[in-house]
DNA sequence: GTCAAGAATGACAATGTTGTCATTTAGATG
DNA sequence: CATCTAAATGACAACATTGTCATTCTTGAC
């Protein structure tokens, strides 16, 4: 092991010098600091962390408690693989600072969340950012001592959060199909016990009040993939009926993810509607597997995860200042549009609908 | 901060004895060791990492070096999903085994392993594991100090490393088509360049011979996925093409991967061949949301990514001990068996394949 | 009671770094 | 050249812990 000493007998001058160059202080001359640049260099110097952390220095480390690593086993979809990206975003900006990220797993136990933050404070760790697998509440042990910022989540105790702006992300989306002419228009969401399922009903809602449809032209039904284990696909098949049946057959239909839509393309085309032609239809979580290799490619809105975890790392390591921003910070989503949200082609005199019920009654 | 030397002036003892009571050494008796513990909850007493490492303490860190993270972004399917389900493994057993683990991401540039590597070592982790994205051989940094493993990887080095068996993986699916009756085999594998396509083959291959089927009966063609960025299935339809238009119709393709097989159906099924009742197929890589949704669901392998990481962590941990087993260490691959892979309801007499050649003959 | 042996305990040095404060040096001014 | 000022540098303590070795205590045998 090398030391400061070393370095400092090789660029004769003192430890103290050194550890000025090291540490980046400015009252050391050029000649010197180069001096002893070069002896750090030649002899592959690194400061001893052991050492450093003892006089009180920041540990360089920062510490990251998910669920993902463990839950991107079990669901296929993003669930698990939400969080990996912003477990990426967060690594990005920490190593960008110069910091090192720690990653610790609660293996799904939520109990687990307190021993791995007092793992992580024993390990010195200067901030803790957890990360949520999807957007929703939580209770988070509060931690005197060491900052903590929660993505894609928030709870009740005003902990500095970042989250996802469902309710924006689905009002696009909405939007796109209103520009594209679309005027009757149904969404079957997610699951209503999912916090997401009814910020993204308030977007779709708004926005379709906002450009002045008329009550009965957008419908809203619930239809889970999520929840329930036998049967899944039950309430959404269900929903999609109930939307086939009705007088006015819309002329876009939003699901509540990408894998409700992938499910759904049997069922529209058994009821003889051609996708995008007759009906488009618009995923949400730019799932890459599903909506690339969907027929025709599937229009989508994706969840900033990335720019979540940049963010809440950004958060946490700001957190030193004391001019703290509001606490939950949402992040916008974005469209992503393919092939499946289809411009109706003639202005909407109703003659349009009319068309597509009465091809599709038999 | 509470220190040690607080601990012993409350429990009246030695800062020494303190000591030894918290490294659990035993030359201390039971009073002293129980009025020393009390004082320790008494002041919440948490030894100092520092000054511990200091002394040249384990520091209970394990790094993890993979792509995983940031590759996880890019491609559809399981590229970088792999590697978080042996981070996921590695997690579980160095948690067992009272050990953090340090997460690093090369952010896709290969050259930044280097300083990782230093990044770790400057925070005395007592060992390193790198994990690649894929089946391949790698150039890993040697280090003098720190002991390292890869996993899903190799070297030319000697370092230890655990790898799947890809050859077993395919030589079992195989054989569960031998199994059910299957005579007529064809597979489409991997890019050539990927090293898994020729272990894959060879296994496909030696199964094949292994039961004498005679050497027109099954056939091999490269169609690869992932390499070409555009027009990224046209080699695997020409394949496909190649197999349907054969004189011996086969009864069964195995496919380089889930992904592959999904594109294929819509071909088959063009082709007019029943899935799975003329035509079973066999898939690689367990994407769920490929291989469930899919119908039939998909047969098909599941790579063991959870256990090479448990693997790794535990070889890892166990080399302090000079008892070295073999530097590369082969995890079987599961067949995970759906509806996609069918047994020939008669037997294998030619009828039945004469039959499907007349009637994808139209 | 004496002694030996071994167990229990403590005093002190050493670890690699940074903070404090003293000392030296360089550069400017008269 | 003398003097002053500020910058540059260094000596040394302090940090919390463990290793080494010396000392003290306990136990049991004689």
């Amino acid at each position: 092991m090398v030391s400061i000493v070393d370095v400092a007998r090789l660029a004769d001058v003192s430890i103290k010098t050194v550890s000025r160059v090291v540490n980046g202080e400015k009252s050391v001359r050029d000649v010197t600091r180069e001096r002893v640049r070069r002896a750090i260099d030649e002899l592959n110097y690194q400061p001893h962390r052991g050492a450093r952390l003892m006089r009180g220095r920041n540990s360089g480390l920062i510490g990251m408690i998910t669920g993902a690593i463990t839950a991107s086993g079990h669901s296929p979809n993003e669930s698990g693989l939400s969080a990996i990206h912003i477990v990426r975003g967060a690594q990005q900006v920490c190593r960008a600072a110069g910091k090192t990220l720690m990653i610790a797993d609660t293996m799904d136990a939520q109990n687990e969340v307190g021993s791995l933050l007092r793992t992580f404070e024993g390990h010195s760790v200067e901030g803790v950012i957890y990360a949520a697998d999807y957007h929703r509440q939580v209770v988070f042990p509060l931690s005197r001592s060491t900052p903590v910022v929660l993505a894609n989540c928030f709870d009740s105790a005003g902990t500095p959060a970042v989250v996802p702006d469902d309710y924006l992300g689905q009002r696009l989306a909405t939007e796109l199909l209103l520009e594209q002419g679309h005027r009757q228009l149904a969404m079957i969401g997610l699951h209503d016990e999912v916090l997401a399922a009814h910020l993204r009903r308030s977007g779709y809602l708004d926005a379709c009040r906002a450009w002045g449809l008329p009550y009965e032209s957008f419908r809203y039904h619930a239809g889970s993939v999520e929840q329930h284990e036998s049967d899944a696909f039950a309430p959404l098949s269900e929903a999609l009926r109930s939307v086939l049946d009705s007088d006015e057959l819309p002329t876009a239909i939003m699901f509540g993810n990408d894998l409700m839509a992938m499910r759904a393309r049997p069922q529209l085309a058994a009821a003889g509607i051609d996708v995008p032609e007759q009906m488009s239809i618009v995923g949400f979580d730019n799932d890459i597997g599903i909506c690339e290799n969907l027929q025709p490619s599937l229009t989508t809105v994706t969840l900033p995860y990335l720019e979540i975890g940049c963010h809440a790392a950004e958060k946490l390591l700001q957190m030193s200042q004391p001019e703290q921003g509001v606490a939950i910070e949402r992040v916008p989503c974005r469209i992503v549009a393919r092939d499946s949200a289809f411009p109706i082609p003639r202005p909407p005199d109703n003659v349009n609908s009319r068309d597509l019920t009465t091809m599709t009654a038999t």
